[in-house]
RNA sequence: GCGUCCGUAGCCCAAUGGGAGAGGCAACGGCCUAAGGAGCCGUACGGUGCGGGUUCGAAUCCCGCCGGACGUACCA
């Protein structure tokens, strides 16, 4: 291994690219070269590169390498995802300011990016928590503000009682913090939100444009996304002027409904509860408040209940049916109120079978009676007991009931969404202040642009402590300001933004890094956008993903950007794990990318990266080696060291079988990347690697024109995954410039074509002999050749029934 | 429970309706060597989780099981 020596090619090679700026983006216009955007998900800067980014970037650095060779103008940045709550702990523990603990580990990070030698064009650089980045958070949100789309509201919300702040939707995941994994309760709040929900049907439908998206990342969306069909059907109560709405997907079923259910923590059910019934009604509902979602959700969890001692009247039929109280119907789907119809929903029978309530079928499927059974029909019948739907199909019930409903006035066809507006506001100090004065007269005053940004008072240590209310709310001089409207004395929204809406534009902010009169110069991100290929986290998948398709569209209603959807083509890379499990300290199996590329280098740590196996699965690192990935990058290297013929010699008269290999292998590498089975390019080029050996030791020998034409290819394919070795390489085989930019070879059509090939002769399927015959050859000639062969004979007596001939590959004859 | 994806050599993984094996790890053998954990060359290992079906032909398509991963989870 003497030979090679990594850690001398890094700090020689990575010096040379910044004195170069050799990736950096052109910004002229002149510039002929069609533009490509090539973005990895930016960090959080959590303590220095793990194992986990060490993947992200090698996979998205192939990409965008293999771009620069192919001759496009590659925007490739880097940033800072730097507002976040780890800052703040880390603060509050050192008696520090968040900023010092962010700032340290962006700038150990980013040494470590350059050692890494992705090919990052470092003049874009951002960090969101700098001033002039959230400015336009804050220009945003008063945007947004003005359009409807911010807007505060009161109500249930997920509440993490150990961070000590509320959580949108997204980030409570199976009942738990997805930061930090407490068990989520509820609290009745007033809080920020973002009317994501005004988008839904577009972030549906624009999916279409999605087709370079991992399917299981769009049912994702989709299934988060959660549309449906049915219809709004309006319930007199008695005793209530006005009537209710409830939303159901089965009003096929409305002669079935026998009861009505509420959900106990919707307005409603306080509202219409009768005297006699309320303090059973109280009770009940104290009882679930007090349950985590964890408890409340549980798959097995009893049907519990209690009756508010009205009735709903069925408007199809004018029956009297019990209105009660649950928490298995939820106050923020739909209108919080269902009709109740036990014989073809599972969960109203388990209802009413717990409360002896009646069920009533009212389609006819075949299967036994639910009342009976216990087991709801919710399939496909023929409707009964319904009046007018006598007769019908499921189908047919539901288009004519909805027909029905709307001539009466008492029901519409509706669509509903499981999406939940995008809840915004946190109760913590390092994030973008909410650039909202809240004034006695005027009410909700956003902050003048002009005076934007506003920045943070200055906290640090103890003052940081989570409370419950924002520790800016302790900032007295910094929140107690004359309102923008009136002049009169006001107060600033002491709340700070979910750092999501940070990341929800920040691809957009890299085109024009240092814009003064926006968020970006949309003349920039006409050029540059949208973004080619995305790279990152599937745990993103319904967090920022969906986030930045909600703002893009937002910008695109706002005419800032020509295009509905940022990410053209989206690449989840797996987890780095080690011996079958997530590294995690508590288990004592963390291994630290630092230390890797100390013992093994760059370029080994990146080629085992992409090579252990597709990029969307997990990679385990017991089950990989890295050593052994040293010791091919040595190999390598030392195959381009020994070429001793001159650059820019003639390829054409080379060995003829190297050359044959060497283009095949460029053909292969080509679509191997395009489709990013980037693990199989790997193997590729260290077959090549092995021909060439092959053919200095005993073939050609090391002066041979195609081992030089091996050994450049070879350089320009190592580029992508081992840019270190690569540039070495090329340097030792005489090249000058940066093998960055050598240009992706071409394969030559006529040494793809073969002199010929194996053809297999089967019988009945199994292979009986094998001939050698010229690639172009004719079918009638194949199946001549095939059936006069003596190895088949014994299998074949008389005529075959059929000979099937896929010229020149395979014959398989049926006897 | 529902949805999506996945089961190929001891291990990581190729093969995208046509020969089961490209590449790598580990193993074994040879050459080189003072020796080697370096280098070079070579060898072996499975019939594709199980059972059906479609087809001239199935790892690949269809159905049902078994096992695993991820997502989601009272959304009316």
């Amino acid at each position: 291994m003497s030979e090679y020596d990594p850690q001398a090619l890094q700090a020689k090679w990575q010096q040379r690219w910044e004195e170069q700026e050799t990736y950096r983006a052109s910004e002229d216009p002149a510039d002929p070269r069609e533009r490509r955007y090539m973005l990895d998900m930016f960090p959080y800067p959590s303590g220095d590169l793990h194992m986990g980014h060490g993947e992200v970037f090698a996979l998205g650095d192939v990409v965008a390498r293999y771009w620069m060779q192919k001759g496009y103008n590659v925007l490739h940045p880097i940033g800072w995802d730097s507002f976040g709550l780890p800052a703040e702990n880390a603060a509050i523990k050192r008696n520090a300011h968040p900023a010092e603990w962010t700032y340290a580990n962006i700038e150990t990070q980013a040494n470590s990016f350059r050692r890494y030698g992705i090919s990052f064009d470092w003049s874009r650089r951002l960090h969101t928590s700098d001033p002039d980045y959230f400015r336009w958070n804050q220009w945003l949100f008063i945007r947004f503000f003005e359009r409807g789309l911010a807007y505060r509201k009161g109500g249930l919300v997920n509440w993490c009682p150990n961070d000590q702040t509320v959580l949108a939707n997204e980030q409570v995941v199976a009942g738990k913090c997805e930061r930090c994994g407490a068990d989520v309760i509820r609290r009745e709040l007033t809080q920020w939100y973002f009317k994501i929900t005004d988008y839904a049907q577009r972030l549906l439908d624009d999916m279409e444009q999605l087709t370079g998206w991992p399917e299981r990342l769009l049912t994702m969306q989709r299934n988060w996304i959660g549309r449906s069909e049915g219809a709004d059907v309006l319930f007199e109560i008695e005793g209530r002027d006005e009537p209710v709405h409830v939303y159901t997907t089965r009003p096929d079923t409305l002669y079935g409904a026998t009861f009505f259910v509420v959900a106990a923590d919707a307005a409603l059910a306080d509202e219409i509860v009768t005297d006699e019934q309320r303090p059973a009604f109280e009770a009940y509902r104290a009882e679930v408040a007090k349950l985590s979602d964890i408890e409340r959700l549980a798959t097995d969890k009893e049907k519990t209940g209690v009756f508010l001692g009205r009735y709903a009247i069925n408007p199809v039929n004018g029956e009297r049916i019990p209105v009660w109280a649950a928490d298995y119907v939820l106050s923020d789907y739909g209108h919080g109120a269902i009709m109740a119809v036990p014989a073809h929903d599972q969960r109203d029978l388990d209802f009413a079978r717990k409360f002896d309530l009646p069920v009533k079928v009212v389609v006819h499927t075949g299967l036994a009676d639910p009342g009976e059974t216990g087991e709801a029909t919710p399939g496909e019948g023929t409707l009964v007991n319904s009046g007018p739907l006598d007769g019908l199909t499921k189908t047919e019930a539901i288009t004519k009931i909805i027909e029905i409903l709307e001539t009466q006035g008492r029901g519409t066809g509706a669509v509903n969404f499981r999406l939940r507006d995008w809840l915004l506001s946190r109760q913590r100090y390092w994030g973008t202040p909410i650039p909202i004065i809240h004034c006695p007269d005027c009410g909700e005053v956003p902050v003048p642009d002009e005076q934007l940004p506003v920045t943070l008072p200055d906290l640090r240590g103890e003052a940081l402590a989570p409370k419950g209310v924002s520790p800016l709310a302790s900032a007295t001089e910094w929140v107690n300001v004359e309102c923008p409207k009136c002049a009169g004395p006001a107060q600033r929204d002491t709340d700070t933004m979910d750092t999501f809406v940070d990341s929800s534009w920040y691809f957009l902010r890299y085109c024009s890094p240092g814009y003064n009169d926006g968020p970006f110069d949309p003349e920039q991100v006409r050029k540059w956008g949208p973004i080619d290929q995305y790279v990152g986290g599937i745990e993103h998948a319904v967090l920022h993903l969906l986030y930045s398709r909600f703002f893009t569209k937002v910008l695109h209603d706002m005419g800032m950007v020509d295009f509905t959807e940022p990410f053209q083509r989206m690449l989840n890379q797996g987890q780095v794990i080690n011996g079958g499990k997530a590294m995690s300290k508590s288990l004592g199996n963390g291994v630290d990318l630092g230390q890797q590329i100390d013992d093994f280098g760059v370029d080994a740590v990146r080629l085992t990266m992409v090579f252990a196996g597709p990029p969307e699965d997990d990679i385990d690192w017991a089950d990989v080696s890295p050593a052994a990935s040293q010791k091919f990058l040595a190999r390598a290297l030392r195959v381009m060291s020994e070429v001793t013929s001159e650059p820019g010699v003639a390829f054409d008269g080379g060995d003829t079988e190297l050359r044959k290999v060497t283009h095949h292998t460029i053909d292969e590498a080509t679509k191997l990347i395009e489709s990013q089975r980037f693990n199989v390019a790997v193997a590729r080029m260290m077959e090549l690697t092995s021909a060439t050996r092959k053919a200095i030791d005993s073939g050609p020998g090391p002066a041979d024109p195609a081992v030089r034409e091996a050994a450049e290819t070879l350089a320009v394919l190592l580029s992508l995954v081992a840019p270190y070795t690569a540039e070495e390489g090329w340097e030792r085989l005489g090249r000058t410039g940066s093998v960055a930019f050598a240009g992706w070879p071409v394969a030559d059509p006529a040494l793809l074509v073969q002199e010929s090939v194996t053809c297999v002769v089967q019988v009945a399927g199994k292979v009986r002999d094998r001939l050698e015959v010229s690639p172009d050859i004719s079918e009638d000639e194949l199946r001549a050749l095939a059936l006069a062969s003596e190895k088949i004979a014994p299998y074949v007596q008389g005529m075959p029934r059929k000979v099937i001939v896929r010229a020149p590959k395979l014959v398989n004859i049926v006897p």
